[in-house]
DNA sequence: TTACCAACGTTGGTGTCACCCATGAATCGA
DNA sequence: TCGATTCATGGGTGACACCAACGTTGGTAA
């Protein structure tokens, strides 16, 4: 027997650490099942930002799905290159691509959503529907530190 | 107004998205911690290890810790450079190397697992204690699926 | 109008982490 | 003895996060 020793107890109990690991995992899960489809992670999810949000700057777009200027600039010209967004230069502001997602990317998205969401079941299949929410919630309170409820904050 | 717009709901709500956004801020901020000592989150991580498991093979030591043992073999050789662990071979089998950790070692630890502590309890800020330890109940069952309690499973 | 500053998109580059394949030495089992 | 396995190591790749700089465009103050 290897007696399997899950020892190392201090680091393993920090949440810096697990959430490393989790990440990961969600990560490999995810990549595997939208890798079917040719798409990955961030393009993903670029798609369905901008799916949701219309025609869209750029800025706007890594703004709020915390992605990099230059990282979305390489996402973006992948998906135009694969036909499932169009970019054309705003009339109103030259400076501004507007980004509108396709008829081919409608029909894309609707496919790695699926397997998006079902990658995100097997990831969290040993927790209830409950704890699934609950640990929605907490991470969201980590990753936005300053948003504990909702309400647009006047400040700043 | 920027009028901020957080509006991608789809995405922001997948645990694999926020996952990695959480996984992100929490190792920028033990990196950033961590840095002040000269040291890297996975090599902190390692000497912990060696720490609380005394004389260890690498092998042993990257499957507690999910580590690649090619990484292992990187990580193991900075901290010898350092002299804060020593690798001798093992008169038992002479494959393995016995990793065990110096005083350098032991005092190093106790400074870099402060800074690490802190950078955690800085992550999980806006949480109660008994939600960090709600999150950190949940995160494990995500990286490690088949650990629900503790028994044995049966199944293989 | 002219300056000046801010924002946008883009290019170039860096560092960390996860992961894979291959190899030689050593060990264990048949 | 032969074969399978384990161990440490080297080579290499892909995905993300992040930073610095530049030219273009917009908005604004002098």
């Amino acid at each position: 027997m290897p007696e399997t020793s899950f020892a190392p107890s201090h680091i393993r109990a920090l949440p810096s650490w697990l959430l490393g690991r989790a990440a990961a995992r969600g990560h490999r899960l995810v990549a595997e099942a939208l890798a079917r489809e040719g798409m990955r992670m961030m393009h993903h999810a670029v798609l369905s930002a901008v799916a949701e949000l219309g025609p869209v700057s750029q800025a706007e777009l890594g703004r709020s799905l915390g992605i990099d200027p230059k990282d979305m600039a390489g996402i973006v010209a992948d998906l135009v290159g694969e036909g499932l967004v169009t970019r054309s230069p705003d009339p109103k502001d030259r400076r501004k691509n507007a980004v509108t997602i396709s008829e081919d990317g409608e029909l894309r998205l609707r496919r790695t959503r699926r397997l998006g969401d079902e990658a995100n079941d097997a990831l969290t299949a040993g927790l209830s529907p409950a704890e699934r929410e609950q640990l929605i919630g907490l991470l969201r309170r980590i990753v936005d530190p300053a948003e504990p409820c909702d309400g647009g904050g006047a400040a700043g």
